[in-house]
DNA sequence: CTTTTTTATTTGTATATACAACTGTTGTGT
DNA sequence: ACACAACAGTTGTATATACAAATAAAAAAG
């Protein structure tokens, strides 16, 4: 489906506005589908995000800065993230020894476990898009969206 | 900067993965530009969609399914976005006389004021990222997120 | 060694999203 | 006409996002 008939336009839309569009609609799309995959789970993305950081870190134990950075859409309130997943016992939480100003947040077995039992859902949720382009179609669309969003 | 280095992924990641994290970082990079443009009026992204679309009717009142189904980012809530935007008088909301159970939503020559001291600067906002890319990319970006997203 | 600044995180408030339940209205079938 | 399903919108609850203010610890400055 078009971009056109998804906000059901009748006036011609610029390209630059297309795009953008475009963008918002497809990343709109994915997140429909992914949370579906995650329903059954009783997960938000956003929490599925912050357990695949936190196996990321291999065992090493990652603070709230440092889970903040590396979330895809922007952070505010990891506090918040992390203690649903605590009620669920997926991560720990306790005090660096070392600078008491941080937490350590660590992904517990229970967390690895659902992880693990997830994977093969997430990338059948990610080929299900994929399959649809070829693979140099894959390269050129990685590519211009990173030209796109590159700020001077 | 590359979407590696947006998650400081250290492993290589598959042109699937990648691809889903492109368009949601990229998805996340537009959003916050474009709150930025939209913070001295004291509208959200949300709030300045639903006026576009009211605008779009061209004095036709809109009612809430017409309203939700236009939206690019889906729904819920319509009701309690309009409740927002009513309160900043940017809309009138009255019950259809044909049907009692649809409402008409217009927007009010303030809201229409407000959009159009808005326009320059969404253009700006658009050009500022469709620049970086050529005429040819910019159909060929458009292409390939149609392409990608539509699922059989 | 005390004061100030910076850093790391938490909390509060407003808004938005997801989803289910609820209310009232209209249309349909008998 | 009456029961019932379908429709249009609202409300409630949980979660997430955005932003500002608050707290507390550590580092820097004097």
């Amino acid at each position: 489906m078009k971009i056109e008939d998804v906000i059901k336009s009748t006036v011609n839309i610029d390209d630059s506005k297309k795009v953008i569009l475009n963008i918002i609609y497809t990343q709109s799309v994915i997140g429909e589908k992914f949370a579906e995959v995650l329903k059954p789970y009783e997960l938000s993305s956003e929490q599925y995000n912050v357990l695949r950081i936190l196996r990321g870190q291999k065992g090493n134990p990652a603070n709230m800065c440092v889970i903040q950075e590396r979330m895809i859409a922007k952070n505010s309130n990891t506090t918040r993230l992390i203690d649903k997943l605590l009620l669920k016992e997926l991560v720990t939480r306790e005090v660096c020894p070392d600078n008491r100003r941080k937490i350590e947040v660590q992904i517990t077995p229970k967390g690895l476990e659902l992880l693990l039992e997830l994977d093969p859902k997430v990338i059948e949720h990610e080929k299900m898009f994929a399959n649809n382009l070829s693979q140099e179609e894959l390269s050129e669309l990685n590519h211009l969206l990173e030209k796109f969003r590159n700020l001077k």
